[in-house]
DNA sequence: CTGTGTGCAAACACTTTGCAGGTGT
DNA sequence: ACACCTGCAAAGTGTTTGCACACAG
């Protein structure tokens, strides 16, 4: 999991993107495009942060992570997480605490099965929980 | 839940407000801003669409749905559906289809109960269901 | 009549695209 | 050496704000 390198995933390992998986591997919360360029803007450009998030997404190092309100997060994929390629199912389960507005993935949470109404087929799932995180309590 | 009118939410009836509200009334599905537009952009201006989604946002009529990709959609709240004032805690389950990109509320499916790691406490549950829906297949 | 809702124009925030030059392999 | 990455400028897209007028109650 934090053995994730980029050439594994045939990305040339430049300092932006070693940056920008350096920020999501010292990281224990989803970061948002925003959360990045707070640590990141001085030392590249805007475009090229947003270039690399999408690399990292279609590269399967990163997910994208729902969020209530607009801006997307994004957090280190895991092994559960397999590629979106041979898209067998990922799951998701996330905590938005409402007080630090943080995200974490609860990876090893298992989601019960649900039982969909007849015709439907799941491939995806995603859990958002809001609430108070065990700091803010 | 048909039974939703403006006035019983301190509303005012304008042609918008209770054209935006048929359109939710005859939605099987969840709506996003641009749905809405497609409707209604000839009768009204894009700037009173927006507003009047904020309006019932807030005089909870209706409520935000998570969706995977940034456009927010949105959706008739229901009887369990909770005002946010009071902000008992709602759950809402939604599947959105891979294929016509619909989304559906599934109100009366009940979210098992998931245990969080102790500290964590939640208020509102959110489960966004992708997959293949039942006309899609 | 009064306060709220509406339309229009403009501002704003966020993200993407085009292109020339630089860099990793 | 070549393809890919980066920075800058500019264009898109989606949403919000200010203000004058219109309309519901």
């Amino acid at each position: 999991m934090s053995s994730i390198n980029l050439k594994s995933h045939d990305l040339r390992e430049t300092p932006c993107r070693l940056a920008v998986l350096d920020c999501f591997k010292r990281s224990k919360y989803a970061l948002s495009y925003a959360d990045l360029e707070n640590d990141l803007i001085e030392k590249f450009d805007k475009v090229t942060i947003y270039r690399t998030l999408k690399s990292f997404q279609t590269a399967g190092i990163i997910h994208k992570v729902l969020d209530d309100v607009g801006g997307a997060k994004f957090a280190l994929c895991n092994d559960t997480c397999v590629t979106h390629e041979n898209n067998n199912h990922h799951d998701h389960v996330h905590f938005k605490c409402e007080k630090c507005e943080q995200t974490v993935c609860f990876d090893d949470l298992i989601i019960p099965k649900i039982n969909l109404p007849k015709g439907y087929k799941s491939s995806e799932i995603n859990l958002l929980i809001q609430g108070i995180c065990k700091n803010c309590q």
